[in-house]
RNA sequence: UGGGAUAUAGCCAAGUGGUAAGGCAACGGACUUUGACUCCGUCAUUCCGCUGGUUCAAAUCCAGCUAUCCCAG
């Protein structure tokens, strides 16, 4: 019988070495790919991914594992799904989150199309969250990694029962991230010591701003800081630059540290506060996808909710509403961002998640 | 141009004779596969509006000047 392929996702760093070489020790077949999803523009530092160095890395892994090795022109694809998603949400006032967009659209759709028509059983890629096949209800099942503080589940939510199927992170089951810098070390991998990537990939100096006007090609306008009755409190470089619950670089001074609590793209102003306006108990998402269940529950169902990447869950209830998904938190919490996932957890368990679309503060409005 | 008040870093602001608190902002770093948050660090090398004076010693006392604000015009 034939060994079974697996489509190794290989960004260049040494997670996804690691889980090449792992599934390679398992016995299948593997194929090596790294996605390209922007341009050579030469300014792109160490700190990014999908670079050409990152290719060169990943072939170099390719090489030394005895794998074979592919590179997937992914830009335009790229472009379409993630970086005017990303550019757009940010006009609208949200603040959207594009690593979710490229998994969702790039890794799981476009790549995992590609490793079909390649043959393949399955699509391999170094995040840290587990796979589980449910026996009592036939579902795929998508759990946190055992090695909590590096847990990407919450990037992942979007995944469907099909693509869950065909899907392994073999980076799941280790509880540290010295044991798997360990393998690349054992393996002599190039990459064994390079730092973990971090920031927007398409925006390496971190001015993403400044990467959207450039993007779009649009201005966008200056307008007024604002108090919660609405009066002036100084001058903003253009409602893209904030973001809720954001603190630095506002330029302004106060008494106590002020936050932005609110953005309205409809008059360019920012709605500054003190951090206690921050917080909000309910939050209304759309674009749902349920993964441990069916659909969103009739009544209202106990999960542990994430409203943002590094936010550490809280108790909540969610349950079906005309406008989406509603989440009713046990505590108030803070900066709910609109255009941020949610994600919702029974313990390890991912049950589903969302973009969040509106919140409540506090519990002074009902709806 | 009569009276009163205030003049300390980008902003606010302690300090009233003994050698410049703190907060905000800014900047740097840590953390972080998003934006943020958070944490750590730096931030008036003695012109503390200016000029003199008193004193061993002044941002702190005195005088004059300048600026701003308020009340009277």
């Amino acid at each position: 019988m034939d060994k079974r392929r697996a489509l190794i996702a290989m960004s260049g760093g040494v997670d996804s070495s690691v889980a090449a070489a792992l599934m390679l020790r398992a016995g299948y077949d593997c194929i090596g790919a790294t996605m390209k999803l922007h341009g050579e523009d030469g300014e792109h530092s160490e700190k990014s991914c999908c670079t050409a160095s990152d290719a060169e890395d990943a072939r170099g892994v390719c090489a030394r594992l005895g794998m074979k090795y592919y590179v997937f022109n992914f830009t335009e694809d790229f472009e379409r799904q993630v970086i005017r998603r990303f550019a757009e949400a940010y006009e609208k006032g949200l603040t959207p989150n594009p690593c979710i967009d490229c998994n969702r659209f790039l890794k799981f759709d476009r790549l995992y199309r590609r490793a079909g028509e390649l043959g393949c059983d399955f699509i391999v890629t170094g995040h840290y969250a587990r796979t589980e096949l449910d026996e009592k209800s036939g579902r795929w099942l998508l759990k946190r990694s055992l090695n909590a503080a590096k847990d990407q589940t919450y990037v992942l939510y979007s995944l469907t029962q099909e693509q869950l199927a065909h899907t392994k992170f073999p980076l799941g089951d280790f509880g540290s991230k010295e044991e798997i810098r360990e393998i690349a070390r054992e393996l002599d991998l190039v990459n064994a010591t390079k730092r973990d990537s971090q920031d927007i990939c398409f925006v390496p100096d971190g001015d993403y701003a400044g990467f959207i006007r450039r993007y779009s090609g649009k201005d966008y306008p200056r307008g007024s800081f604002v108090d919660k009755s609405g009066n002036v409190l100084g001058e903003h470089k253009g409602i893209i630059h904030y973001t809720i619950g954001q603190r630095k670089r506002l330029g302004l001074s106060f008494p106590q540290p002020m936050y932005v609590c609110g953005k309205n793209t409809a008059d360019n102003t920012v709605t500054l506060a003190p951090e206690r306006e921050l917080y909000s108990r309910t939050l209304i998402a759309n674009d749902f996808n349920w993964i441990s269940r069916e659909g969103a529950p009739e009544k209202p169902l106990r999960v542990w909710g994430k409203t943002r990447y590094s936010a550490r869950e809280a108790p909540a209830y969610v349950e079906a509403s005309a406008s989406g998904v509603k989440i009713t938190f046990d505590e108030p919490q803070r900066a709910v961002t609109a255009g941020q996932a949610v994600v919702l957890y029974d313990g390890d368990i991912v049950v589903g998640g969302g973009t969040i679309i509106k919140t409540e503060n506090g519990g002074k409005t009902t709806w």
